[in-house]
DNA sequence: AGAACATGACTGACCAGTCAGTATAGCCAG
DNA sequence: CTGGCTATACTGACTGGTCAGTCATGTTCT
């Protein structure tokens, strides 16, 4: 298949053309991550999405080729940028590893619990079996580029006497992971009397980097 | 609404009934289970579900009241006696806690990773919101006694001074999510070049208890 | 006028769940 | 032992409803 985007966030209005046209997409794609990460993809329905956009299914035709390019568009428009952020933000670091390490598992962890970054992620998991190419898109944007330069940085802690030697792709990996797992967990199980959210990244923070130390 | 299970698998053969009619449940579960995992709740067709049991559509009704119910079931047969036995074995468990804690991280670890386990959490996970009596089931059925019970072992590991002092139950909490998560990526994204997930357990173990120690 | 934007009404495919009917095994009366 | 009766197991074909995607027809802006 060929998922082709007809309209994205950053295409240029040609002419003098309708205010209310530049919000379409962004409009409608906001309704969809709403209902696709409170439903899932195949329960979400295309006229409740339209019906909360205050369009009509058919205008959702006029931004997006279909229901899949609609899942598409919203990894590549609310997840991606925040990679593309964290990588810049970790290129300019200059501190010890850990408290990019600290600032990062706040930050990300928080977004991932209480926002829908972890509803989205959730999602994301949830259906990648069944849309590879989506799939694909979103590990190689996502979880490569993201890993990948973390690794970078706690190697660097490694290098620097900070850290005791180990695989660094996999310490980054199992930085990520009780952080991911969090946010998913408080879109799905949670949020519940058994695991308070901040309290569970603040000690992994700690352990992490404890356990980590030389 | 109100689940009830028409046909479990203990039920006793009433006289002299046919040898496949014993069966029939179990293959259908387990039919359901594959399909479900690999293509989620509402992508998997009954049809294909009753196709690989072997049987008619129809049949999967003589012995489940709805689809929903055989998602209940899948649950009820396939996780909930696996955190019994967990929960037995530390009942019986006498030595150090951090040698159970390694003991379970590579059982329990490989069982996510490896086999279809993590795939079924990831479809409760998804699938969650929408069926929050299932939901409600699975929590208290097996993340809240897990929890419990893991949190007793670690609180154990303070007491005789083998951790240092922490909320247990977050501790508890925080040594499953990576695995958990590790479950749920090899079962979506995964398997990949990215994570090698018996490295990442093994670390996983280590970093943790290194970081709960005192 | 006519270009861009928007929609109500429709269609065709799909699928959970149903039901009338078939097949087979056990049972028992003759 | 056998022909008919009943209970159990099972199924093919159907139904009612749902929903992604389309299209002919407005509407609004320049």
């Amino acid at each position: 298949m060929d998922l082709k985007i007809i309209a994205n966030g950053s295409e240029q209005p040609k002419t003098g053309t309708l205010k209310r046209n530049n919000e379409r997409p962004h409009q409608i794609l906001s309704a969809a991550v709403d209902l696709f990460c409170e439903l899932g993809f195949e329960a979400a329905r295309l006229e409740d999405i339209a019906d909360r956009a205050g369009v009509s299914k058919a205008t959702i035709y006029l931004y997006f080729e279909s229901k899949e390019d609609l899942f598409f568009a919203l990894i590549r428009e609310n997840i991606v940028p925040m990679v593309d952020q964290t990588i810049s933000q970790m290129e300019k670091f200059e501190g010890p590893a850990s408290d990019f390490l600290r600032f990062k598992a706040h930050h990300l962890g928080h977004a991932l619990a209480h926002t829908n970054h972890g509803a989205i992620l959730k999602l994301v998991v949830a259906e990648s079996r069944r849309f590879p190419e989506i799939a694909d898109y979103f590990r190689t944007e996502v979880p490569e580029r993201g890993i990948e330069n973390l690794a970078k940085l706690i190697q660097r802690g490694i290098d620097d006497g900070e850290f005791r030697p180990c695989d660094a792709k996999t310490a980054a990996a199992l930085f990520m992971f009780p952080l991911l797992m969090n946010g998913i967990w408080m879109n799905s199980l949670g949020p519940d009397t058994l695991i308070d959210p901040g309290l569970l990244i603040e000690m992994h923070c700690e352990n992490f980097i404890r356990g980590l130390a030389l």
